[in-house]
DNA sequence: CTGTTAGCGCGTTCAG
DNA sequence: CTGAACGCGCTAACAG
């Protein structure tokens, strides 16, 4: 690793000209010959500033810390920590990862990546819901991750649930279904609530009756098949909106025992468009794709405008099937899920 | 941010005593009651050391560098992050994560870690294969995960897959069944090979025949669902072995359509333990787990004694499901994966 | 327009 | 037994 002395040395001037120039601020101050003359012998040692360095000088680092209750474990989320990753690293940036497994081990994990001099925190949950962000942080700047603000005022990104399940049920309506059930969630979360209520919205708007026999909400164990089952049997639903594509599953299997044909017979729609599920199961599960990696990388993208206190339209953000919201938003900021059609609903 | 000579100050001594003693290099050389002093003031202050500035100093971060392809965002793998993550937190290390999107990149971006100035990386791949290490870390401590070094020269640990196959279809075998399908996958993969190969390891033990009809390679979509459910119309295997979790379920889902049950009728045994097909499906499939937070872990263990050129026997290995093989080995290390016995065999 | 000087926070000689 | 002095590589004052 060249440096800066052995730079000054090669080409007969001093330091801090060859840090001038090196860092562009030589318009005007060093004679353009010369300062070529630096790049070249820069170019030549193939010199990389030593980031360590630069960080104990300028107090930034550079270094993101990513903190997360063992989201990088769960199947879903990896792709957040992707996506950061990816805006991350466009921007001159990287990721330091973090799990905490409790609320205790929190603050010592805070210390360690404070230690390491990070300009900032993402501070991700591993599924949409109201936190308070540990005081230890409000000295940084902090984007939420798939997470609101207890107190409403950090920064923070989650999918907008109301619209998964209107969009859902939208889709099953247009589709032709008029009796249309739900496969919540048994665990309080504020996605189930919010899921049903988009669910009951469309519903409502297209004049179909809310049938209280049609909803259930169930554990993502045994005892779920034989609910669903019950209710296949039952009451006839012609269309299935599923908390998620692991719920789903339960649709399908329920209708192969039934000798009932998914998309013909009945749709189904899931959410979460997970990798695994929703590509094997066939036919193909349609299913709001819950855009991990595009919620990901609009925080990275937030939390270095705010670090760098600079205009969030150097920021390119890509285009994905989910639209990205606009960076110039504050507060609880959500995105519109994109409904990924594929086979499941006829 | 509490510093050296903030210590030095207040507790009236020189800030190179003040290193001495918090880096516990006193013994016999600071007298123990200023020592103990300078400890209760650095207590006070709460400091801890910057680590930028130790590590301009000492050449070291304890930063480890994890580079991958996208195996972040793979539902299957976050669980080495996971592992490498906590075994590096419990020995005061820290882990850069970076993705690299193909082959070019990659260059990039280990540059960047370089001048981050990692101690070491890890390399890992998406699924078990054979890996040329880029020349760039051949200075650099480097341990391959989930992959084996084509040239057999850096340390590696990767699932042992013959015996996945033999341990999964051994246990249908002692289940009763004598007619033992094997679900295997079309992309080539070494871990193809290695399973179909304990497959007919097992049956050939037990004297069973290997009947060419009843193995079939799949890729995982549409068609292999027909492929399976032609193979048990036709020729109505007792048991079946599957590559993976997502391809046990084309066989819940023919099971399900010709009226037969799993556990009962018929016994399966996928791989992968994953958490959202094994736990979903019902019965709960039985399949033989890949232990990649273990395989995270243990490589974490293994770079670090490489860095610090220490003794193996500091690190304490977590008591696993799928018991970790002992750190002083080097080259192709393999894990023994553990069978996780549910209720899809009878 | 350029080079000298200083210091970020730390660890390590080397005198005293 | 302790503290002064130095340097890691870099940036930012200020002087020339």
């Amino acid at each position: 690793m060249a440096t800066l002395k052995e730079i000054s040395l090669k080409a007969g001037v001093s330091v801090s000209t060859v840090s001038l120039v090196l860092n562009n601020r030589d318009a005007g101050r060093v004679k353009a010959h010369i300062a070529e003359r630096v790049r070249k012998v820069a170019q030549d040692l193939g010199y990389h500033p030593n980031l360590m360095a630069r960080g104990l000088r300028t107090n930034h680092t550079r270094i993101l810390g990513f903190l997360s209750e063992e989201v990088a474990t769960t199947p879903y989320a990896g792709g957040m920590i992707l996506g950061a990753q990816e805006a991350a690293r466009k921007n001159g940036y990287v990721l330091i990862t973090v799990s905490t497994d409790g609320e205790n081990s929190e603050d010592a994990e805070i210390a360690v990546l404070e230690r390491y001099g990070v300009d900032g925190f993402f501070y991700a949950k591993m599924s949409n819901r109201f936190t308070t962000v540990p005081s230890r942080l409000s000295n940084y700047p902090v984007v939420l991750l798939d997470a609101v603000d207890s107190h409403n005022t950090v920064t923070s990104i989650t999918p907008n649930e109301l619209l998964i399940g209107y969009d859902a049920t939208k889709k099953l309506i247009d589709a032709g279904c008029t009796r249309i059930a739900y496969i919540g969630c048994s665990e309080p979360m504020l996605a189930q609530g919010k899921r049903l209520e988009g669910y009951k919205k469309a519903l409502t708007e297209a004049k179909l009756p809310i049938d209280e026999n049609l909803i259930i909400n169930v554990f993502n164990n045994g005892p779920a098949l034989h609910a669903v089952e019950k209710l296949m049997c039952t009451y006839n639903p012609d269309g299935y909106f599923c908390f998620n594509d692991a719920r789903a599953w339960y649709v399908y299997e329920s209708a192969a025992r039934s000798g009932l044909t998914i998309g013909r017979d009945i749709s189904v729609v899931g959410v979460d468009n997970h990798r695994v599920l929703a590509e094997t199961l066939s036919p193909q599960l349609t299913t709001v794709e819950l855009p991990h990696y595009e919620m990901g990388y609009w925080a990275a993208c937030k939390l270095i405008s705010m670090i760098e206190d600079c205009d969030t339209s150097k920021f390119a953000l890509p285009s994905t099937r989910s639209p990205l919201p606009s960076l110039a938003n504050n507060g609880t900021v959500t995105i519109h899920c994109a409904l990924i059609d594929k086979e499941s609903v006829q």
